[in-house]
DNA sequence: TGCCAGGCCCTCTTTAGGGCCTT
């Protein structure tokens, strides 16, 4: 597996919480590589019980579906395989985070990829956007989404065609030609107020 | 019994509270 590539994720849950006790019931993730797709993973998952009404109607994935589905532990391992060590990338990532975590800890298997975070970048470099829901910011962007929101691999296809936008639009507001992995994570650590000295003083160092 | 997420981020802040995001 390539270390530079990023894999760009997004679990469906019975809820918010694995402490919890929630489980995922379908993940759905591509694979960047120099800015392209190259790969997708999209798998319904049976968590062992029914889902609520709620997550029926705010996800479309209702029981019947994950009825005859595999169960998280075959889908999680196959997943485990597709990432290898890429580093990761979701929308509001300590939620994927956390579920990932929890869901290869059941495996014995660890996260050996970085993440990072759409949102956090998007709350820097938006800070005109009406919200930073990801649903929004596809509109707010102008990004084609022809498909159903909240469901996993369509908000992972999404969330990457975001991430590419805004590491163009990063890339043209401070003159950078590559934007590294360990920059976006220094970014995101950074406040609102320090970015553009952030950027401003990276891009006159690699220039 | 009663309660039940958690991390980020702002502000009327740090001896705290509440909104935003994810399902």
């Amino acid at each position: 597996m390539l270390a530079n590539s990023i894999v760009v994720l997004d679990f469906e849950t019975t809820g918010l919480s694995p402490d919890q006790g929630d489980r995922a019931i379908e993940i759905g993730a591509v694979k960047l590589e120099n800015g392209i797709v190259t790969d997708r993973f999209q798998a319904l998952m049976n968590p062992g019980r029914r889902i609520n009404s709620f997550i029926e109607n705010y996800t479309g994935i209702s029981n019947t579906m994950l009825a005859t589905a595999l169960p998280c532990a075959e889908v999680m391992t196959d997943f485990a395989d597709f990432i290898g060590e890429s580093n990761l990338l979701a929308h509001n990532a300590s939620f994927d985070s956390r579920f990932l975590t929890a869901e290869f800890s059941n495996l014995g298997r660890q996260v050996l990829g970085e993440f990072t975070c759409s949102l956090l970048v998007s709350r820097r470099i938006y800070q005109d956007a009406p919200n930073h829901k990801l649903g929004t910011l596809i509109n707010y962007k102008n990004i084609a989404a022809d498909g159903s929101f909240h469901r996993a691999l369509f908000d992972a296809e999404m969330t990457a065609e975001l991430w590419l936008i805004m590491l163009k639009d990063i890339s043209e507001r401070y003159g950078l030609e590559n934007i590294p992995f360990s920059l976006i994570k220094r970014l995101t650590r950074t406040p609102k107020a320090q970015i553009a000295k952030l950027l401003t003083n990276y891009a006159a160092k690699v220039l």
